[in-house]
DNA sequence: TTACTAACGGATAATTATTATCTACCAAGG
DNA sequence: CCTTGGTAGATAATAATTATCCGTTAGTAA
């Protein structure tokens, strides 16, 4: 948890204007440990600031993220990506495009059960995140 | 690859109709390995079935699904979940309510890297699935 | 084959999540 | 303070997905 200051100090560093909305959406995300959604803080902090908009939210976490001050639970491209394959595997997912490989390898399918209490692991997933072969050299494409 | 036989066994096995729909979107899908999204499966199946609907594609994944016939690569719940913790860690998510919670184990933290011609690997997380303990429990709970 | 019926498919409206647009206003530096 | 570029709020627009409604079809039995 982060001081007042600490965050002025982000925002200064990286030459970000820190608002009152950005101080708030950022205080009240990381006073809580449940991995809100954009809605979810929102609902929260209209309490104390009635005329936040929900926009504003958005825009703000969409910053405070470029700023790398918090971070998205991993998931592909805001689409649901399906699959027929049903054997255990993970995937690859590039940053750039949205592009996802399938990843094989017996080595990722056994990784340490953490104890989580009370939550019931009937599985995992390896995400890896990256740059496909396309991305990586022509950088700025959007084509999957 | 399944055979059509294989493939009109599975639905047999589990009392669902098989349609010329159904059929064609899980051939599509299993002659595939770039993990289409229910759009792209649109456009490349409307060639041959110019009276196919984008809807039916929906509705069919999601029987494909609790069919156990095709898998999803796995997200958050639809939205977009945050987190001010900038560490490496990894989450486990309740697949019934959504819930999210952190998974910090030095023990996941190095995994094998798997060898992906022309893919960059920056990072990668373990993405656990389960029921937490309120779902655990009282089952058919949609409250986060 | 034919007939029956529950479930399905197609068209489209509705909903949900997110992003873009536009104007008044505020933060940071002089 | 005072200027100015970036920002916040309101709202429209877009994207992804789901629900609704009704004619049609798959599966079963005669």
């Amino acid at each position: 948890m982060k001081t007042r200051e600490e965050i002025r100090g982000f925002f200064k560093a990286k030459q970000v204007p820190l608002t009152h909305q950005r101080l708030a959406v950022y205080e009240e995300l990381a006073g809580r440990k449940d991995h809100p959604s954009a809605e979810a803080l929102y609902e929260s902090l209209k309490q104390n600031y009635p005329s936040l908009s929900l926009a504003t939210v958005y825009k703000t976490l969409q910053t405070l993220h470029d700023m790398g001050m918090v971070s998205r639970v991993p998931s592909p491209i805001s689409q649901a990506r399906y699959d027929a394959c049903m054997a255990v595997h993970h995937h690859a997912v590039c940053v750039s495009c949205g592009k996802i490989v399938d990843v094989f390898d017996p080595r990722l399918d056994s990784v340490a059960v953490p104890s989580l209490p009370g939550f019931k692991v009937s599985g995992h997933s390896v995400h890896f995140q990256g740059r496909c072969a396309r991305c990586g050299k022509a950088d700025r494409s959007k084509t999957n």
